[in-house]
DNA sequence: ACATTTAATAAGAATTATTCTTAAATAGGA
DNA sequence: TCCTATTTAAGAATAATTCTTATTAAATGT
């Protein structure tokens, strides 16, 4: 399977006429599992998780398992049809730095690289926060590939 | 233990006697572990996970129980001392909309809910970050708690 | 349409991260 | 210094995710 060349790369939700020319064109199967994961990620409202994911499509295929959802969302994920909303959900990490900074992250090492962006800590939110509840920290999170992996790509 | 009223609160990483302070205020007992989680979070420039520092801290204190470190972290993130980098480490969220978009998350209830920022969008990244590696997505995440968690707060 | 091949699935076991339980130890106020 | 409520260490328990394996089925060529 080839991965996608950038998440960069596609907009909106994509159809599944796209999906599968993008399976066809990665080499693999469109199964009707991955058709109806598909369709439950891209018309789902909230960001559900596989376990959501598993009570929703159970009530469509009664045999469907949780380790095909986790799966497919991976598959997906590399092919650049859906994002993972945080990346390090294997090990929470921790900072000290209470001070207004933001993160680079690797998605290959899951290294965290601190900046300052006082332009982005200056930018004005949007008027239509307030209906979602009270604030109390703003962010900003890249995430690329690191130097080091790079360079160890470039040598393979 | 009381929960720091607001992350905006402090600012760099608190001091040693900071920290005394702030446990005293909290009607918790300063232990010997506490101490050196703090100092070895304080002192860290990574972002460690509980499993490292529990590695770095088995040298100085080799009865130490991961345990702690986990309880610890945790005790220290509700009294504002430390942030977790990614607060959704318990399941993975996954997002189909591939469209520049962000996130408020709730962190009573963890809910994500999206929101547009053009202004964020069009704010140009600081120089420097290139010489971290190559950027492909960036987006901001703000943190707080939702109007339905605020209610439910009040009704208490 | 059919057979072939190779990839994908379901089921359950395994692994990994984190939290809980409990008995023993101890920080901090009286 | 003593007392007591907290905190700790150890190991068990739980929860999320991935791995293993036998079976099934999609896509390709005929």
């Amino acid at each position: 399977m080839k991965r996608a060349p950038t998440q960069k790369g596609r907009k909106k939700p994509a159809s599944v006429d796209e999906l599968r020319d993008i399976c066809r064109q990665a080499g693999i199967k469109l199964t009707p599992q991955r058709l109806e994961i598909f369709k439950a990620i891209s018309s789902a409202q909230d960001h559900p998780s596989a376990e959501i994911l598993y009570e929703r499509l159970k009530k469509r295929m009664p045999t469907i398992s949780l380790d095909t959802i986790y799966r497919t969302l991976n598959t997906f994920e590399k092919l650049g049809l859906i994002k993972r909303v945080q990346l390090l959900n294997d090990q929470a990490r921790f900072d000290a730095d209470m001070e207004s900074h933001h993160h680079f992250i690797c998605t290959r090492c899951k290294k965290i690289i601190d900046f300052k962006w006082p332009d982005f800590d200056s930018t004005k939110l949007p008027e239509n926060i307030k209906a979602f509840g009270k604030v109390y920290g703003q962010q900003a999170e890249l995430r690329g590939i690191c130097r080091q992996c790079l360079k160890k790509e470039e040598s393979e």
